[in-house]
DNA sequence: TCTGGGGTCCTAGGACCC
DNA sequence: TCTGGGGTCCTAGGACCC
């Protein structure tokens, strides 16, 4: 069906989002800077969020240890990702962008898709047109730089901003014509193709084929027989630019999380503990203000190797205070630290199978005994107190004491 | 050079139920 | 006594994206 069917979609991309950003809060130091990398300091353990195309002109690449960024490029100057600055401006961009269709789909902090169907009454049938437009407006009001691309698909939409950007000297928009959609995609390398990752494209090389040219000489049964019905299938609409995602306007959060890399790796259990419950209550504080209740509690553990270990339970019932989202947090990190008691440079939070808080699970709490986990109208009132406390302060003005009691388990 | 922090989606095995 | 299939939920791991 979307072969030949008409949807009109856009992508609008930041160019150096976070560069912009830096550069518009500090005009006069990150602003006069060409050679400019925004992300961590790097005499700790940052890597570069991004680099201004100056910088990458010299190799420097976004998750880049900063250290070796400045290797590559030695006369760069390293600022702090200013990130409160960052979300309020992306939020800016989405209200204009809602201005020219009320179907924008956020994909990240600066990526937006914008489903134009059935617009062509109100900005004319140009698609190109309409995005110069959008730019236009974007770049007066909040200042930042955007590329756009179009095609009938948001696979297409996707690659066509990367070629839009100025440094391939283009003015920002790329179209894919309908029709066209083919012969755009064999200018691509299969590794270029979103959702097609290192591992895949090994994959791929493994079964003989290199590029998309070799990829469009097989028929989807084919497909299928050298990689599964589900990904054979996936694959030969992808490269074709078929993909029949819609935009999907204002959806919710599916998890919330919080974690951090240690300056130094921390092999102390209390401290490692004391950690754990500062993002615990973070993420539950993040939690209860976007007024959803969790069902599933996970903690991440990385150790000094980098190997990588979660360990998640699922309550009864979605919570949202601190006190059994402490608590369960605790329990896990014990778990997982019975396993393997190593130095830990990364440990973190995340909270997902979220449900909108509507009050009804709380009645559920008055039957019979409380459950693993379950909230009490306690809990609540005083995470409550928590939050005002915190909406003066800050995430240091209450801070919980490590001595949480685990409730006796079965 | 030594590897961030925020997410989404998929897979696979086991438990449990019908 | 043995043998099933399907559906859903849970946990763990991993690929991928910006």
């Amino acid at each position: 069906m979307d072969a030949f069917d008409s949807k009109r979609i856009l992508l609008a991309d930041a160019d150096a989002f976070f560069v912009s950003v830096a550069r518009l809060v500090d005009p006069e130091g990150a602003g006069r800077k060409k050679l400019l990398i925004v992300g961590g300091s790097p005499d700790g353990r940052g890597v570069v969020t991004s680099a201004s195309y100056e910088a990458r002109a010299y190799g420097v690449r976004s998750a880049m240890p900063t250290g070796k960024a400045l290797k590559l490029c030695p006369g760069a100057t390293v600022v702090g990702v200013p990130r409160k600055e960052c979300v309020e401006r992306s939020k800016a961009v989405r209200v204009i962008l809602q201005d020219f269709s009320p179907s924008v789909e956020q994909a990240s902090i600066d990526e937006f898709y914008i489903d134009m169907s059935g617009t062509e009454g109100l900005f004319g049938p140009d698609l190109k047109f309409t995005a110069d437009e959008i730019r236009k407006r974007v770049l007066e009001e909040t200042g930042l730089p955007f590329s756009i691309g179009g095609g009938t698909s948001k696979l297409l939409a996707k690659l066509a901003a990367q070629r839009a950007k100025p440094h391939l000297d283009n003015d920002g928009v790329y179209i894919v014509a309908p029709g066209d959609e083919i012969e755009f995609m064999r200018l691509h390398r299969l590794g270029e193709i979103p959702l097609i990752g290192p591992k895949f494209v090994e994959r791929l090389e493994k079964i003989g084929l290199q590029n998309v040219e070799q990829a469009l000489r097989l028929d989807a049964d084919a497909m299928v027989a050298l990689m599964g019905e589900r990904t054979g299938r996936w694959f030969y609409r992808r490269i074709r630019g078929l993909d029949a995602s819609r935009v999907r306007a204002g959806r919710p959060n599916k998890s919330l999380s919080h974690e951090g890399t240690f300056a130094r790796d921390i092999s102390n259990d209390a401290e490692l503990e004391k950690r754990l419950l500062a993002f615990s209550t973070r993420v539950a504080a993040d939690v209860r203000k976007k007024r959803m209740k969790a069902k599933t509690i996970s903690v991440k553990i990385r150790y000094h190797d980098f190997k990588t270990r979660q360990a998640n339970s699922t309550f009864t019932y979605p919570v949202s205070a601190d006190r059994p989202i402490c608590e369960e947090a605790l329990t896990l990190l014990r778990r997982l630290r019975k396993a393997r008691n190593a130095p830990v440079r990364l440990l973190g939070v995340s909270l997902s199978h979220l449900n909108p808080a509507t009050g009804e699970w709380q009645q559920l709490g008055l039957f019979g005994d409380p459950e693993k986990g379950m909230e009490t109208d306690h809990d609540i009132v005083l995470s409550k107190a928590v939050d005002n406390i915190t909406t003066k302060f800050g995430h240091k003005g209450i801070v919980r004491a490590t001595e949480v009691k685990p409730r006796e388990k079965d």
